[in-house]
DNA sequence: TTATAAGTTCACCCATTGGTAAATTGACCA
DNA sequence: TGGTCAATTTACCAATGGGTGAACTTATAA
């Protein structure tokens, strides 16, 4: 039996399939690291270059250039060049799509920790003592 | 210079000292396997046992339990006892939390679409030729 | 033409991750 | 007292991730 709120593919394997799925991981997988969080949310501020991007963090530059890597990999940012620079600017739209993801998501959760887990909790509380 | 929209911390270090800061990167990196996202999944159907949880994956039981362990780990998923079974359940917190943090982000995302980036990629679009 | 500034690549290190097979625990059942 | 079902633990493996220092590229500037 699938779970209803299961984003499946058609067949018996549980999404895995799904090229869209991948994009997710390493959306998620690039947001799974405090410095690439802050890089990202540094670029909020407008487009910036890698020195630039580094001088916060205790970290050396080919370090920063690897979280952008990982970052660009993944779609969620993107470079030009500008002289010798070579200047990152967020993209949304990766982002967005991992949103929208935790976002259905979350109406389901709730739910189910109004509807059935509440009552579940209240029981074995009851039945401890 | 600190980004308005980062979420830092008092000092120069942009925010690896925040305990909360852990907390995400486990959430999202709980997140960023297919495996576990279904895992999730399944658990908004309810409460299931780990054998349950395992039979439409090709990947054996121990596999899954690891998997749920860094669900476990990350507090998205806690576990009871029902006699030889050990029944998970979602806990829907730190995926809140989560999404809160991409849903804040996600405002500021946007608006840099729309009121900057838009402009320099203009820009560059025009420079090209 | 030679510096120099901005980044990247390369070769390495160590810790973690995702998976396995085999053995083990722990609770129920006959 | 065994047997069996549910799940975990214990090695073990290959691959990945995050970091480093040193060398390299590429474009500007003197």
């Amino acid at each position: 039996m699938r779970a209803a709120c299961l984003a499946a593919g058609p067949d018996d394997d549980p999404d895995v399939n799904d090229p869209s799925e991948d994009a997710l991981s390493a959306t998620f997988a690039a947001l799974a690291d405090p410095t690439r969080r802050a890089i990202l949310a540094r670029l909020c501020a407008g487009e910036t270059n890698v020195t630039d991007l580094a001088s916060p963090f205790d970290m050396t530059l080919p370090a920063i250039t690897k979280h952008l890597k990982v970052l660009e990999r993944a779609g969620l940012v993107s470079r030009s060049r500008k002289a010798q620079a070579r200047p990152c600017h967020i993209e949304p739209e990766p982002l967005r799509q991992a949103t929208d993801w935790m976002v259905q998501y979350r109406h389901m959760w709730e739910e189910r920790l109004d509807r059935v887990d509440a009552f579940l909790r209240q029981m074995q509380q009851e039945k401890k003592p």
